[in-house]
DNA sequence: ATCCATAATAAGTATGTACATATTCTGTCA
DNA sequence: TGACAGAATATGTACATACTTATTATGGAT
């Protein structure tokens, strides 16, 4: 008997070994906890935990009342770790370079306005820089920055920290939404990344607020051969 | 008095803010849990679970014994959610199709038996398919299978069912990792795709496991204008 | 000083209990 | 039949307590 207290990662993986062996088929109903708890021999608050990792991770969804039941529709969920550009570089061994490429403030276009959720054709603060690895280029950031939300970005001499850092460091976003798409290089963004015109890049556009102010929308072109790493 | 007693999320958010707003600054150790929930007339499990979840976030790191501190360099953290491919055209409103272009059974090359951990020159299954929405091509998926993991895929009529689909419903991974790049497709991924020979296309990578075992490695070409989506 | 066993510590986990909350179910009345 | 109030129910949350585990601090022996 004896036989070791189960943990919370135990149940976990007896759950989730039992979906996979087809015991619980997608769209099946599974047990209510307090049944599980009893079957496993241990605390609800237990199987909760688990349970709550198995749903996080996309495996099943939990309705009050409703119960537990397996995905109808399995979903791959993967984390995406995107670091200061900074730190990117450097972690890689790189010596980080930045060099401001322009500073203005205008009427943000309409797909900027969009994406940020602006009606009205609110002035922004549009910055463009590029980071450099060893001084060759390795992103060119086109960004717009909401001076309602973050007034004192203003006054800040951007020739020496980028918008990037300063902003990550006296404004936290509280959440943010990234689309990753491929595009080819126009002629100036190939200038400026010292690519040929139509090279293939990929392109990480990234809206963040706080609470419900968009404070910045920033479309970073990374120099080619980058690669986005996720994982589960 | 009275005050309502505190839920774990409104002490996340109590500390989240307090980091924000300076109080906590990168590197800077917070005090232990059980202080916390004395300030805050709370449970300890209850600072624990707000803990937990700022840990999760990327925004705490937290040690046993060493106690918590704010990360030092702050990541942004997204999830990323990959449908079945079939799902998300249908979701999306289009008709799905399929077609098989190739399956052959070959020695994995090196990339990929590195990228799979596969020491020995083990024969693989290749599969090329082509994912189409309305008729048009959406994915181009270039894949490897192990047969040593999944034998009866052998088996399997990969006219009539995408590898990618069997694998999930058959063979679900217990995890994976994804690289994300842009590329120039080249001459044979363009006829496939039915687009200009060099055009940037979205490239994302997939290798699964199970438990220690890789069972696939895919290359999904996506169709020019594809859209990766994530968030926090 | 350096190494190493040991103590101290802070987060992590498990449990039982109580109550909260979101849904679904059900029975009544129109 | 249909609408709706209220009961039933499964998950979600909070708490006190006890114990576990990883890691750091320490103190003594060499």
């Amino acid at each position: 008997m004896a036989a070791r207290r189960l943990s919370w990662r135990d149940v976990r993986d007896r759950i989730h070994a039992q979906i996979l062996a087809g015991r619980y088929e997608p769209g099946d109903k599974l047990p209510r906890d307090a049944d599980i708890a009893e079957d496993l021999n241990c605390a609800r608050a237990t199987v909760q935990r688990a349970m709550q990792d198995l749903s996080d991770s996309g495996l099943i969804e939990r309705r009050r009342k409703g119960g537990t039941h397996v995905r109808r529709d399995p979903v791959a969920r993967a984390t995406l770790d995107i670091p200061l550009t900074r730190r990117e570089i450097e972690e890689a061994g790189g010596t980080y370079g930045y060099r401001l490429i322009s500073r203005t403030q205008r009427a943000a276009p309409r797909a900027i306005r969009q994406r940020m959720g602006l009606s009205e054709a609110a002035r922004l603060l549009r910055v463009e820089a590029l980071h450099l690895s060893d001084g060759r280029p390795f992103l060119l950031e086109d960004r717009w920055v909401n001076p309602e939300v973050a007034p004192e970005i203003l006054e800040v001499d951007l020739d020496v920290i980028s918008a990037n850092e300063w902003l990550v460091l006296n404004k936290p976003y509280t959440r943010f939404g990234l689309e990753i798409t491929a595009e080819a290089a126009d002629a100036r963004t190939a200038g400026h990344l010292g690519i040929g015109d139509g090279t293939a890049i990929l392109v990480v556009e990234r809206t963040t607020w706080i609470d419900d102010s968009p404070i910045t929308s920033v479309r970073a072109m990374m120099a080619p051969g980058y690669r986005l790493l996720a994982e589960t």
